[in-house]
RNA sequence: GGGCCUGUAGCUCAGCAUGGAUAGAGUGCUGGACUUCUAAUCCAGUGGUCAAGGGAUCGAAGCCCUUCGGGCCCGCCA
């Protein structure tokens, strides 16, 4: 009886008594209380149903909750009537808490199956591989990563897509640089190569192709020869985007995120998809070639409505735009083609999972990474382009299948973030531009965290060796990172500042962790584990109750965040446990408790927080540290 | 012009999907708690016309409509 059991026992309760009452059924719900003062369990079906008795809320709870009082069964010890109309339980707490304290020991603690194993798509990170990953795309792998491991605990099949944009203009850009641009091949001593080639190579050529047209020439000639894929010029662009795309990932790794396959774009342009999608589409209507107009001799996908301009597929001369790679994507990403690919190992990662790429090769292996419900992360200023894409794919009609554009705002620089940059932005935030060269790295900002949180780990425990202070101070400059990029909503936008970026207390990654260490040092202290099946009605403290109540909440929440692809509600749990144990901890002594009997009903309870923190920290990508 | 998002405490944000009790956190500011299981902590105080107006409802921060402010998107670029 988690507080999922007991929150759904007293519905199931009162909905009895209702119907034994003569009541007509409504659609009622038992939730938390809000307030402490008010119980544990509220239930609002008072108000429901004085419209159809024309009674006053707080009467009908009356003739409920004098029913519920002749048998209050196993799970609540009170009921009572709140003059505002509610019905509020106290739950039986001795109950309660043994069965927190009793599934909170399965190691699958959590897990909600939402998902029946369905297999699921998801796509994320999808950085072009021309420049360093700075703060804005970190959000997107944040994001992604985590409702990854969200659906994962909630039982769904999820195969994690990057994808390469190998072939694009972008990567055209430093090509030219490095060939014509009088670039160095290789970054000076010290620079990781991903850095070298954005900040160096990318921000200048751009800059350059005004004064010097000969540049621009060869930018559209490089890109021609990098779609084609069979000139010089194509195998030293290959070379050099499996190079940036490899930094990127240390990247990635190092922020916790791993994936399952490497898509890269120039493949699904040489396999062909692209001609069977488009016949398909001719066929179906969904394609149609323009015979006038200013888009006259172009295949378009017309708009439903005036105000909407028809999406061009197919240009005048014949070439395909980019929103012609998309759909084939889309369209294999749904298994609705078949798979013309093979698979390649490219790395085991720090997780043991085997990241694969795709290869057009006949010495792969054959895999599978396609899926019913495909999830695509991507900045909400695509989300037009997205729904033209899932337009086209609805188009199609293949049952069962649904391909989903999850869009987040932008992360922006903060008037003073910018100034560091030499950007004066009159006070307002900026706008993040690779090609302007307006963005902070991510792999300074970690840098820079983890400076920070050295400090504070040596400060705090001048015993610990060097290796162990360094892993502590990354775990935790991690950590402040990614609950900053998740703890709110999704359409909310980020306005990122490095000064503020490196407080680390109140509601931070920091702060949950450090709760999780305090866990940790009370359990080591105490030495070996007593067994943890009876005494939990000596927990009778509200910080107690509150702590363990907190804990007995964590399906519920996953099933919330998962249902909702909201990571945020897996971060404001980890918050709300935190302070709970936080002020548990300020308030009640476990060790030197009073009786024998009362340490090892502490210290269990104890155990059950730090193992729920745990397991719901590593949802978030989060590490768990022992100290800090 | 059209579309999407957004507006809640000085600042950053929860709450809105599914209406219900005195609207909550963090931060800031003021004060208090370390010979104690780690003070990256805790406790107290301070701070609100939920952008504005209207509507439906017994009841609105939440639902509907209108207006205003802010951001983003609308290429034979990607």
């Amino acid at each position: 009886m988690t507080m999922r059991l007991f929150l759904e026992g007293v519905k199931s309760k009162v909905r009895e008594i209702s119907a034994d009452l003569g009541y007509p059924a409504v659609s009622f719900e038992v939730t938390e209380t809000s307030k402490q003062d008010f119980g544990d369990a509220s239930c609002n079906i008072g108000f429901l149903l004085s419209k159809h008795l024309k009674k006053r809320p707080s009467d009908i709870a009356q003739s409920i909750a004098e029913r519920y009082k002749d048998d209050m069964g196993m799970m609540v010890s009170e009921v009572n009537v709140h003059p505002s109309g509610y019905l509020n339980f106290v739950a039986n707490y001795s109950n309660l808490l043994k069965s927190i304290m009793t599934s909170s020991q399965d190691p699958n603690y959590g897990s909600f199956d939402l998902g029946k194993n369905s297999p699921t798509v998801l796509e994320h990170t999808s950085v072009n591989p021309n420049k360093a990953l700075h703060i804005g795309h970190v959000r997107n792998i944040i994001i992604g990563d985590t409702i990854g491991r969200i659906l994962r605990k909630a039982n769904y099949d999820v195969r994690v897509l990057n994808y390469v944009d190998d072939s694009g203009l972008q990567v055209a850009d430093i090509i030219v640089g490095l060939l014509y641009g009088g670039f160095a091949k290789e970054p000076p001593k010290g620079q990781k190569f991903d850095h070298y080639c954005g900040d160096m190579v990318y921000v200048s050529i751009t800059a350059r192709y005004e004064q010097e047209p000969q540049l621009a020439e060869k930018r559209s000639i490089v890109l021609k020869e990098l779609e084609e894929g069979k000139s010089e010029t194509a195998k030293f662009g290959d070379e050099i985007t499996r190079r940036v795309l490899e930094e990127q990932l240390k990247t990635c790794w190092r922020l916790g995120a791993t994936y399952d396959c490497l898509n890269f774009e120039s493949q699904i342009v040489r396999s062909g998809l692209w001609k069977l999608v488009f016949e398909r589409m001719k066929s179906m209507g969904i394609a149609y070639l323009e015979k006038e107009g200013k888009n006259a001799g172009c295949w378009v996908v017309k708009s439903d409505s005036e105000d909407e301009e028809d999406k061009i597929l197919v240009r005048s001369n014949g070439i395909a735009t980019y929103i012609a790679k998309d759909i084939p994507y889309a369209c294999w990403k749904l298994g609705m083609l078949d798979d013309p690919f093979q698979y390649r190992q490219y790395y085991v990662q720090r997780d043991k999972r085997v990241l694969w790429e795709t290869t057009l090769e006949k010495t792969g292996t054959k895999l599978d990474f396609t899926g019913d419900r495909v999830i695509t992360v991507i900045d909400s200023r695509q989300a037009r382009l997205q729904k033209i894409i899932t337009k086209i794919i609805s188009g199609f009609q293949s049952p069962g299948k649904s391909y989903v554009h999850l869009g987040y705002e932008s992360v922006t620089l903060s008037p003073g973030t910018a100034k560091t940059l030499n950007l004066d932005t009159g006070g307002k935030s900026a706008q993040m531009s690779g090609r302007k060269g307006i963005y902070v790295n991510a792999d300074y900002v970690l840098d820079i965290l983890g400076v920070r949180t050295y400090e504070e780990a040596k400060k705090r425990n001048p015993e610990l060796d060097e290796p162990a202070l360094v892993k502590i101070a990354e775990q935790v400059a991690v950590g402040a990172l990614r609950y900053a990029m998740i703890k709110q909503d999704l359409d909310k936008i980020i306005m990122f500042d490095m000064s503020e970026s490196l407080s680390l207390e109140g509601d931070t990654g920091p702060y949950i962790q450090y709760a999780y260490a305090r866990a940790v040092r009370i359990l080591e202290k105490a030495g070996v584990m007593p067994d943890c099946d009876h005494g939990f009605e000596m927990l009778s403290t509200p910080y107690e109750k509150n702590l363990a109540k907190a804990i007995g909440k964590f399906d519920m929440q996953v099933e919330d965040s998962a249902k909702n692809l909201s990571p945020k509600i897996i971060a404001r749990y980890c918050y709300e446990l935190s302070v709970s144990f936080n002020s548990f901890y300020e308030h009640v002594k476990v060790l030197g408790a009073e009786s024998e009997a009362l340490v090892t009903a502490r210290l269990c309870l104890v155990r059950s927080f730090r193992e729920t923190l745990g397991k719901a920290l590593f949802l978030l990508g989060i590490d768990a540290p022992e100290r800090m």
